[in-house]
DNA sequence: TTTTGTGCAAAGTTTTTGCACATAC
DNA sequence: GTATGTGCAAAAACTTTGCACAAAA
């Protein structure tokens, strides 16, 4: 006997942000978008669920490149793109004229149920992005963080660590800005990159005077 | 100025043992490997190395359904297929009359550096189990983890949870086996999903009497 | 001798799960 | 009222990193 699915409030707000959503968000996009509307919703849920649906058949898992499960609304097979250098993923259009069907003789005696195709390269936003820092190339330049420009996050956590009098942990940062521990980790990690942060002992970390210049 | 880099012994017998591998191994079954040759190897050198080697170009990190990285040392670009099953990663043969290649006009900006094609489907062990599943199904059956028959590795745990008089932890599981603890905890949530084994306690695991009927 | 790499343990990152309580049907 | 779902916290699963020491060039 099958369990008895249930539309929930939680439910029915990660579907209707999913089918907003273009690029298919990783479980923990969804969930900062879901949590505007319900503040109290745990990430927890939102694996739950996008585990549910696409287990019913609602949505789908998508097996793509990058590091985190993707999710998408749309269930019909179709092919993405994908950015090499932002993770980001949106879908193509391509008309598969399935010449390279795999023949019975060389599928390896699997019994083939589908094919994905998968496109990878700049998306226009990281390809603009890279030509702006080929003109005012530094020493600190780094492909695949965007150094240079500070983003919001990255400011507001840099800003933190500039009132600290000593090295402190993320936790701590995180106490002091509206972010969650875990961004504050990913923001610290490329600001270490970008030589704006350094780590004087384990788990701490302070401004460097190159952060200090950025801020300015 | 570029790093200069060591061919250490780790380091060959990392290349020589993936260089073996057919099917394109995790970092963690590529360790497993190596380990028999050089038993004081750790995990964290063969994960620094699977990195670094992907970095020259040596070997290739590959971009493939599944939850762990896989890597490969065949450099040219060629296809892969994937068991939705048992997660093996096998090359295919493809003639790609590339007839499918992106047009500029529906590439959405991207600048295209290459395609990936993957095929899906149940390898041949898998279609195998499969088949003698569905003949002594039961209402337990569930397509993804091939309930009814027990694995080699699930019977072994098995077998050593009926031995407990009480339940244990999956560390004192592993002790008594010949797996390692992370694969042992592999193969108790495939044995709950069964109904072979209960948590009556937070990581704490017993055998059940379904379970114990399926040992007999 | 200097630079690069290793083993270890601890942390980081993403996902899953047990539990007590809440909600949909 | 009962089966199903939620929030929370803790753990699991996978990967990376700081450090002190070792090995290669």
């Amino acid at each position: 006997m099958k369990k008895q699915l249930r539309m929930t409030h939680q439910r029915e707000v990660i579907l209707d942000e999913l089918r907003k959503c273009k690029t298919h968000p990783t479980a923990d996009e969804l969930y900062e978008r879901v949590k505007k509307k319900l503040p109290r919703i745990s990430l927890a849920t939102v694996y739950r669920n996008l585990e549910v649906l696409s287990g019913e058949g609602l949505i789908r898992k998508l097996e793509i490149s990058g590091r985190q499960k993707r999710y998408d609304w749309e269930l019909q097979e179709h092919d993405h793109i994908y950015c090499i250098q932002c993770h980001r993923v949106e879908n193509i259009d391509l008309k598969r004229d399935r010449g390279f069907e795999v023949l019975p003789e060389n599928a390896k005696g699997y019994s083939v149920e589908g094919c994905r195709v998968e496109f990878f390269g700049l998306c226009p936003k990281c390809r603009q992005t890279n030509k702006m820092q080929k003109k005012g190339e530094t020493t600190m330049g780094c492909k695949t963080c965007g150094t240079g420009t500070l983003s919001d996050k990255q400011r507001e956590v840099l800003e933190a660590l500039s009132k600290c009098n000593e090295p402190c942990g993320s936790k701590d940062i995180a106490a002091s800005t509206s972010l969650e521990p875990k961004q504050v980790s990913c923001q610290i990690t490329a600001l270490k990159k970008k030589g704006y942060v350094a780590s004087p002992a384990r788990c701490k970390y302070e401004i460097t005077e190159e952060g200090k210049k950025a801020l300015a």
